[in-house]
DNA sequence: GTGAAAGCGCTAACAT
DNA sequence: ATGTTAGCGCTTTCAC
């Protein structure tokens, strides 16, 4: 398809918007952007005209003469999760007032994906990358080492990161969690969770949990994990599945909120006495959990402070001031709610 | 910051990539695209080189050059509903093996929102846009129609599009479930929902609900709607106070599977005969409720497949092979569950 | 199979 | 306050 200047399909140019205003192509850009001194006479009859036409602009030129891209590339593993859109909504918020946009890509927890991803992204020249956690492949990591723009690693604070870090340990969560249960006087504890090799934080958790239960001279009863399908109902499968294989167990340790939401309710449901004989706790602070018939205990994963803090970072607007290589640990709080009994 | 030829932060350029290996930027060019004939020997030379380098190339100056860009423009109102997650798994299935990338807007809900997101992902100049609903501000709409791409309006079939759709009937589907739900004898029923005003397709299949029951000389009993906060706790509030103010109630319809799964555990804690005496029913068909105590009534919004539809006309890859303005009316199928009565 | 030249639509820098 | 010039880093086109 040829495109001749009567082509009404055409993408309008500045050129375009120049001469219906009679009115050069820069002081045109420059109304655009709100950029030097324009007298406000010209300035209505480049608006006038841009709105007439129907002038969207070009920023891919724009980009391109500018050396600018006010794109932030933000890598997370999984939409479907409940946690990650909270901290989207904390980075919109930030940038929101930056000029900056959040690009999202999902790797569904695949490094090749998250590789592919990045480099994608890369290739578009953002103007920084937030990306969770802090294991990348070889070729990610050097490409995140040699972008020469912010990068912040998000969720995970357990490690070394490439420039800037904003998370929690999910090593001492899984600690505590421990700490407390056994505090609890629980003693025969088992861990539920999803069949993830690439959630490194999960994992974490669970290194964190079983060093928390040794150091009471304790060991997991049993652990158990699934893959696939609605969480809840994994939940309440894995739950009768292992109560079943290990009738003495006395606490639950989920992975993640929803399954232990379904374990929870399975748990009412067949008469088991919560927090008295059997206690459950899960992970992230979902606001799902106000809506079940007991609180189940789980421990805040500051998902939206982590949103709003690599945002500032990558804005430039970090409280530290700091230019790079930032780390922010936060400090998930545990929240007893009502399936651990008090002492 | 100025920038030296000695400057290791410099982004690399093709011509960084041709002098390394000895070859033209032109070719460079072509063995990076995979175009054209390019000898093996020169080939790896380049590719050597490329990686060593670790160029990354700049699609912004490709696309500027080429007038091509591979993306996928996708505006949606929210990412924590657990529905458009579903649709961008559709659209991505599709896209991944076409070259196309979808980059994802969130408008919560404000027309306002739209306009200027829609605005800048068009000066982007995308080869497509989904978007999510039927209405838009005049001057979105206008864009919509002069931006000289496929467009594809999602989720609601219920109205005239720019230019293709892919959706269902949300009034048809709220009339089904009226249909259903006095076939099954019940008679003083009530409504809940979120409140909404720019959810236009809860808001079609309120008004479909409410047609129906007038077709049986029905008027609902009552209808609240809440805002904020976890839809699953809003469900039970609402409910209750739904039932308290009319205890005559024999069905609850909600506007959504979540507040209905909050409304259906209320129910179920306080012994009401589900669906003896009392019915319920919502609306998405999302895999939450598969790890319910019993199965709410709900209709499947086809969200994966609105998503697949959708990606395929962008990618031309439609089963119509049509050109534009093609409109796909997916059909929503009731799932009975066990919260409504058999008769 | 490879290279040289022109230009995509803008904006930085420098006039005036 | 406005205009002119020279690229940004690629790809298209055409020449060899």
């Amino acid at each position: 398809m040829t495109r001749t200047p009567l082509d009404p399909r055409r993408p309008l140019t500045l050129r375009d918007v120049s001469e219906a205003s009679g009115v050069s192509e820069m002081t045109v850009s420059r109304v655009l952007r709100n950029r030097g001194d324009v007298s406000d006479a010209t300035r209505a009859k480049v608006l006038e005209a841009a709105q007439r036409l129907g002038y969207v602009p070009n920023k891919i030129a724009g980009a391109l003469a500018s050396q600018r891209v006010n794109l932030v590339a933000v890598i997370i593993p999984s939409l479907s999760n409940l946690v990650f859109p909270d901290v989207l909504g904390g980075i919109s918020e930030v940038l929101e007032d930056t000029g900056l946009q959040p690009v999202v890509g999902v790797t569904k927890y695949s490094p090749q994906r998250e590789e592919s991803i990045l480099y994608e992204m890369l290739s578009w020249r953002p103007s920084g990358v937030i990306i969770a956690g802090l294991e990348h492949t070889p070729a990610a990591r050097s490409m995140l080492e040699n972008a020469g723009i912010p990068i912040v690693e998000i969720m995970d604070s357990d490690g070394k990161g490439v420039d800037s870090v904003v998370g929690i340990s999910h090593r001492r969560a899984g600690r505590e969690m421990a700490a407390a249960i056994v505090a609890a006087g629980y003693k025969r504890i088992a861990f539920l969770g999803t069949k993830m090799p690439d959630d490194h934080r999960a994992r974490k958790r669970l290194e964190g949990f079983i060093e928390g239960l040794a150091k009471a001279g304790l060991e997991l009863v049993d652990s158990v994990f699934y893959s696939g399908g609605s969480a809840l109902l994994k939940g309440r499968e894995m739950t009768k599945a292992v109560l079943k294989r290990h009738p003495e167990i006395d606490f639950l340790y989920y992975s993640n909120d929803m399954i232990g939401a379904g374990g929870l309710l399975w748990c009412l449901e067949n008469g088991y006495d919560v927090p008295g004989k059997l206690g459950l706790a899960g992970f992230n602070g979902v606001d799902l959990l106000d809506g079940l018939p007991r609180r189940l205990a789980t421990m805040d994963a500051c998902r939206h402070e982590i949103g709003i803090r690599a945002a500032e970072i990558i804005a430039g607007r970090s409280h530290s001031g700091q230019i790079g290589g930032e780390v922010v640990e936060l400090t998930p709080v545990l929240q007893p709610g009502d399936t651990i009994r008090k002492r």
